[in-house]
DNA sequence: ACGGATTCCTGATGGC
DNA sequence: TGCCATCAGGAATCCG
């Protein structure tokens, strides 16, 4: 699944790719792909230049510009399970239909000849979770600055102090004085409290650090939320360097799987032996989701 | 108001 | 071999 690293790693295959283009063509071959319709879909987008790409949470964000360098407003996908942000070169032969369709797209941007022939850009996601939104420029309604999701996102787990992720950690507006039973791990799936972490580094964080995933945030010390921080930075910083985790869909803008996968020591390993201690490593449903941890090695 | 459960989707997988 | 139930999960939404 797209997690931080993943989309890093599309954003920065992607950058090469599309940056300075212009979006000449617009085909939407599933409308429930792209936000808002159709129309004002294409009216945001037709004719903008993709200035430069980059990635807030787990969000690819496509920066545009219209006529004269002026802000062209803002392309944010989220890929969900199983979305794929594809970059394929034009061969201007009719062959091309078909090397699109291949990967059942459901959006596709035509882009502009850069010098070196012209470039698709294809979103596609079997599962169909995930969206293609376009926003205007600027702030005020209708801009990416207004959209809940993007605008209550937690701060970047690379761009933050150990200190400041304990107080993004700590509840907020606790008016009661009733303390939270938040588990650790519903935490950190959070966007709102942290951006960017999904099912699989959660996991591989947590067994790094030492801690179960249905602690109870609030009863963590400073020491361990420190070490949690530790871990969650260094298991990020792997995975960008491995260019993410392919157990199945992901693929970068190039089509290339990630390699990160074969570092798991928590994710997908229930029944197996813990790589530290040797214990059955066991799972769980925490926060909906399957959690994966030694029962030896990991303490509330 | 907080936190857990449900829903949306389709392909892979396992049991019989 | 084929069929059917189960599972995967990010985030919006529903519910106790």
């Amino acid at each position: 699944m797209p997690e931080l690293p993943e989309v890093e790693t599309i954003a920065r295959t992607l950058a090469g790719e599309v940056e300075s283009r212009l979006i000449l063509g617009v085909d939407v071959l599933d409308q429930s792909a792209i936000v808002p319709d159709l129309d004002a879909f294409r009216a945001l987008v037709l004719g903008r230049r993709i200035a430069r790409v980059d990635r807030r949470g787990k969000l690819l964000l496509l920066h545009l510009q219209a006529g004269g360098g002026k802000d062209g407003g803002t392309i944010a996908v989220h890929l969900r399970m199983t979305g794929r942000v594809l970059a394929l070169p034009s061969t201007k032969e009719p062959a091309d239909a078909d090397a699109l369709s291949a990967h059942r797209p459901r959006v596709i941007l035509t882009l502009s000849d850069r010098g070196q022939g012209g470039m698709f850009l294809l979103f596609a996601d079997v599962r169909r979770f995930g969206r293609m939104h376009a926003f205007a420029p600027g702030v005020g309604p209708g801009s990416i600055d207004c959209w809940p999701f993007y605008r209550d996102l937690g701060p970047e787990p690379l761009l933050l102090s150990a200190q400041d992720f304990r107080a993004c950690l700590a509840p907020s507006g606790q008016s009661s004085g009733k303390k939270s039973r938040a588990r650790i791990k519903a935490l950190l799936l959070n966007q709102g409290v942290i951006a960017g972490i999904g099912n699989i580094y959660a996991d591989e964080a947590l067994f790094r650090a030492g801690i179960r995933p249905d602690a109870v945030a609030g009863g963590l010390s400073v020491r361990r939320l420190d070490r949690l921080f530790a871990a969650i930075r260094s298991v990020l910083t792997q995975a960008i360097a491995e260019n993410g985790s392919s157990i199945r869909d992901y693929r970068d803008a190039h089509g290339d799987a990630g390699a990160f996968q074969n570092h798991f020591r928590a994710y997908g390993r229930g029944g197996e032996k813990c790589l530290d201690c040797g214990a059955v490593m066991r799972s769980m449903r925490v926060a909906g989701r399957t959690s994966t941890f030694c029962p030896h090695c990991q303490t509330s």
